[in-house]
Parts: structure tokens; sequence; C-alpha cells
DNA sequence: CAGCATGACTGAAGCGCTTCAGGAGCGCTA
DNA sequence: TAGCGCTCCTGAAGCGCTTCAGTCATGCTG
């Protein structure tokens, strides 16, 4: 077994059995304008009959300096993460970029610190880092700068030297507010997902929504709670409830709690369309009705917000062009680039039939 | 710029400025008992100084021939892949296997041939992949036999030489056909995810329905059909979907299909929860009710099936316990253990409320 | 004090590949 | 036929690390 692995064939092992230099059987694989097509035919064949798959892709990583593979940095574990389809949809525009050039994917799941362990990304073998959402101070972050990586960061910390792509969160979660407001609501309730890394579900306590590590929770939040405080509504009469993760069941949960608030809020702002649909379905818990009895709005606009029942209102962000954008600042600083400024993508709001006019 | 790329530290410019040789710096960073605490402190601590994020993972992975990853191969793009619950919950489990291990996990999104292409797997610096419900005779499979990388499979092709985790998908489908049968319904509908990689999505002609590459859809969708047909119930009178993948929309879609054949099913077996929520959805969209008009049963028992409206009948698998097994035997195969016999995870029927007798 | 473990460190041989400065051969031109 | 520019191929120097067989003091035993 052990021959197993030692009696893989290398170059050299191709080079001998065709009698060429172990130089021209590389660039049989790696430069075909730099041999004739009959040598090169032959070399291919030879490979092929002596079981050869191929330049081993780590000696080639080395050899090269590159190793052909953007990291993925997540802030929590893989099933939270993926529970909110907006995570997909960045992930599959950022995968389907880096793949058309020929790059692969490293994940690296985060855990209770709000990212992945510095150990893992110390180790990881991609020449990039992209960090999705990572909490402000994340450790990971440390131990991409000491390797002297360079990192695209999506929707979160603001580092020097970083390239960035983010949202208008602030604005969005404006305009939602202002929506409501504008529809003479006058009591309301929040339905965020987390605003620290500690894995706590629960009302918001007043110190809890200061000096929050995510910047998407703290500037949706910020900017409902400010545009809600110019509309004559005092934040601290706004009931705050944070799931730890954003997902339907979480934003059930907490939805249910707002819900029976006294007195019940006509409008619920929701810092996802996860959160919202969990809010839909408390909502049909306690037989209340949407917008009819409470009005509820979300933000991503996922595929499905338009086809919920009712269909739902909502901020939306052009989700898969973030990942596209991620996956082609990588590849800039892959081949070299200086960060760009940073990318800011457009939110605009989707009126639809979970918000209404206060009854 | 380019100055910037080479100037970084390596253990020779450690060694020199310690004043050591270069092996006792690779020992302090891999064998602490090696050297006395003294010295590595002061090794760690000029390379703190110098700037050296500890050695490089690519030249290591080269020197000690194993790249501490796991490949990951799916079958589709990411966005579709995760629109389905069930696959985040397996790959957490994987992940945390791994990731305790310190393994990273290298993910191989799919295309349209039902993989990742061939020159994705040739290059992919893992030393061990595992395959996710990938089709038979996917062009991946034979780039991982190839490289002589040991393989793990997830619900799909039965390859030699390959560790298999898999689920007693046909034993479980036939339970939920015949869990409608007892319940006296007589006419029914199937809604399956895809059965071929070609992304077609509508009603299942004859031919379709046989040499079905998939094997979890082959088995769940005879599993349904051969016990219905024990039952009494043709299968030419049973209408079959197929959606191109898991998700919700999907399901909905075909779920109309379904409930406007005249005369109307009274039951629908879907091949996964996803499909089965869309169905409940189809329902709600042509006032019907579930079960009162008709019942509807889904296959994996994800952790919203118990609080959908209402709750789901369905198959449950161990999703979590399939990631985690996967992930212990990738790292068995990597310590150089035969593959050892395939891992047979158990299902049951979950009752809840999805289903009714034929009224 | 000879003999011998023991602990602390080193030299050098790889790991499998890429790349670049040439060299050899060959058909053209002037 | 000298000279030139091609095309096709090679030699050798790395890429940054691990590892293993030693070397060299040092302290301990009998």
């Amino acid at each position: 077994m052990e021959s197993d692995r030692r009696r893989r064939p290398t170059l050299d092992t191709v080079a001998a059995a065709v009698g060429v230099s172990r130089a021209t059987v590389s660039n049989a694989y790696n430069r075909p304008d730099q041999l004739s097509s009959s040598l090169r035919e032959r070399i291919l064949e030879t490979a092929r009959s002596l079981g050869y798959a191929g330049p081993d892709p780590v000696a080639r990583s080395l050899a090269t300096r590159s190793s052909a593979a953007v990291g993925f940095m997540l802030p929590q574990g893989l099933s939270g993460a993926f529970s909110d389809p907006a995570l997909s949809i960045v992930l599959d525009g950022l995968a389907s970029t880096v793949d058309g050039h020929d790059h692969s994917l490293v994940l690296m799941p985060g855990d209770a610190t709000g990212g992945p362990r510095p150990s893992i990304v110390s180790r990881a073998q991609a020449d990039v880092m992209v960090a999705y959402s990572l909490p402000d101070l994340a450790p990971a972050l440390d131990a991409v700068a000491a390797r002297g990586l360079p990192l695209v960061v999506i929707d979160q910390p603001v580092l020097p030297d970083s390239a960035r792509v983010e949202v208008q969160d602030y604005t969005g979660a404006s305009a939602a507010a202002a929506h409501l407001l504008g529809l003479g609501h006058l009591r309301f309730g929040v339905l965020t997902f987390a605003l620290h890394p500690d894995g706590v579900s629960g009302p918001v306590s007043h110190e809890r929504r200061s000096a929050v590590p995510f910047r998407v929770s703290r500037d949706r939040l910020g900017g409902y709670l400010d545009t809600l405080e110019k509309g004559g509504v005092k934040p601290d009469n706004v009931p705050v409830w944070e799931a730890r993760g954003s997902d339907r069941e979480l934003g059930r949960l907490g939805a249910r709690w707002l819900m029976t608030r006294t007195p019940r809020p006509s409008a619920l702002l929701c810092t996802s369309d996860q959160l919202a649909f969990g809010a839909l379905q408390a909502a049909r818990d306690l037989t209340l009705t949407v917008p009819g009895d409470i009005s509820v709005v979300g933000f991503d606009d996922v595929p499905e917000a338009a086809y919920s029942d009712p269909p739902l209102t909502t901020v939306r962000q052009p989700l898969a062009d973030k990942g596209r954008r991620a996956g082609e600042l990588a590849l800039e600083l892959l081949a070299g680039g200086r960060p760009p400024r940073p990318t800011r993508l457009d939110v605009s709001l989707v009126e639809r039939a979970s918000t209404a006019p206060r009854t």
C-alpha cells in the first residue's frame, strides 16, 4: 500500500518512457505550441498508458507560486449559512466566475468566533481570500493579513488594502422604513439576524444595539431605526428581536414575540427575506392577516419573495452580481491589481402585497 | 510589486535570522518536542517580527504529499444545489468532521454534465474526493480514478473501490407509497427531482423513466411506482413530473400540473421535502386543502417539515449522519484504510398532518 | 573513568513541477 | 556558402518545505 502511492508516475517517468526531457513533457501539457504536435500526441499517449493523470497540482502550484484557488470565509457553520438562499446565490455567482477561470473554491466555515479558525486560514491553499459577512475584527482576518494574501470583502469589515463589494444597506433599510411610515404606520417591530456572533437569540437590549460588529446588521438596523426616529417614532419604543441566524424558523420565533407585544406593532421590518417568511408564518399561526393586521417587509428579494403568500414587499439587492463582482475582484487582485475603489451595488424597494396602509 | 511577493520570508530567512538550521525552524512549527522551548520561543518570536506567517501550505503539501483537503463534487451549480437544505445539512456534517481534523473543503460545483468538469477535478488540491449524488458515469469520476484518489460516494454511483454511504431510498419510498395505499388512496401523482442531468423539467415520458442515471431518483421513483403497482395501481396511470432541481418553486410548478390532471390525484408522492413544500403552496394557489382534498408526502424530513402548514408526512433520513459518516470515511481512506462495506443508513416514515384517508 | 543513553540540533536528499537561457538542426536568402 | 531566423527540444536552477540519519555535547551509570 505504501508502494501504491509511491509508484505513481511523474513527469520524469513519462519523459523517460518517451525518451525526451522532462521539460518537454511539461510543455506537452502546458504549452502545446512549444513542441510538434506529433511528439505531443506521442507523449500524451504514453502518459495515458502509464496511468499518468497530468501534472501534480501541488507541485505545479509550488513551482508557479499560485494555487489557482480562492478561499471563501464564512461567519458560521455550513448548515446555518446555507439556510439563507441569499448566500447560495452570492456563492454561485462567485463560483461560476472563478470556475470559468479554472480556479477552485476552498470553503472555510466559521465557528463561534464569527469566522474560520485562524489555523485553518493559515493552512488553506488559496491565493486570494474572500471574506463574507465576517464580523469586524474576526481573527481570521488577521491570519489573512499575516500571510499577505489579497483580500476581497463582501458586506463587511472595512479593511485597509482590501477590495470591497457592498450594498447600500443603510439606504435600503431607510427606504423600507420610509415606505411604512408613508403608509401611516405608527407602531413598529424589527426582526434582525445576528448583531453579535455569540449565537444568542432574543429581545435586544439597549447596549446590545450599540457596538454591533456585523456591519450589515448595523446598517440595516440603523437604517430602520434612524428613519423611524426621523418620522417621529422613538427607537426605544420599537421592540427589536435578534435571531442568531437568518432562517424561517428563527424568524417565526422572533416574529411571534414581536406580534404578541402590547400594543401590537402594525408593521414589521425584517433584515432578511427568510426572517420575513418566518414572520408570515407567525402571522398565520396567530391568525393575523398580512397585510390586513400587520405589514411585513423583508430584505434581499430572493426569488421566492415574489411567490410567498402574500408576495413580499422587500428591498432588492443584486445578489448574483455581488458574487460575480467579488469573483472578478479576486481574479484582478490575483493578477496583481491594486484594490480598486469599493463596488457599491444599488438597492431598491420592491413593493408587493405584504404591506398596506394602516387601517 | 514583483518584489512584494518575492520578498516574503521563508523558513530559510527565519533560520538565518535566528542562526539555526532550517530544519530546526521547521521543527519549531511541527515538532515542538524536538527542540528546547526557549529556542522555539526565540524562533517564533523572530518569525513574527519578520512577518513570517508559518510554513507555506503548498510547499508543505508537496513535501508531505498530502494537501489536507477533501474535495466535494456536486452535480450542479451552487445556487441550485443549496436551495435544498438537505445538502446543506449533509455538507455541514461533513465539514465539521473534516474541519475537526484540520482539513479543508474544496468545492467543485457541477455543470450541465451532472458533475464538475474533469479539468477541475484533475487540478484540485485535495487528497480524497467525495462525490455527492453524481449521475452514473459522470466524467468527473473518471478524472478521480485517473488520479488514483480515494473516493467516497454519497448517494450515488456504485463504483469499485470506493467507500459508500447511502440510504434506503427504495425502502423509504416504498413505505411512503404503502402508507398512502393504506389510507385508501387510488389516484396518485409523483413529483420528482432530476432523473437526468439535462436540466429539463416537465411531465415524464415512458422512456425517460427508464435508464435513470441518478440512483437516488431511480430508487425513490422505483419505490413509489413498484409499490403502487403491487397495490393495484398501474404505473402508466400515475402522472410523473420531473423538476430539474429540488426547490420549492419548481415543486410548486410541477404540483400545479399534477393537481390539475383529470381526474385529480388524491395523493402526491414527492422525492424531497422541498418539492413537497412547493406542492403545499400549489394546493393553496388552487384553494385545495391538504390533506382534505389531497394528501402530500415528502422525503428527507428536513427540520422545516415539522413546521410547515400542515406539518409534512415524510420519509426521514439522517442527513447530518450522512455527512459525518462521509467525513469519517474520507479520513479513514486518507489514513490508508481500505474502503469498508457500504454504510447504509436507515430511513423511517414520519406521519404528520399532510396525509389523511381518502374522503 | 570508560561506556552509554539522551537531548538538541544539522546536512542533505528529496517532493514533482515550471521556466528560461540556450543549443541543434534546417531551410532560406543574398 | 556564410549568415540568419525559425522550430523544436534540453539542462539546470529553483519553488519552500519535511524528514531522516547523523553529529556533538552532556550528564549518568557502574
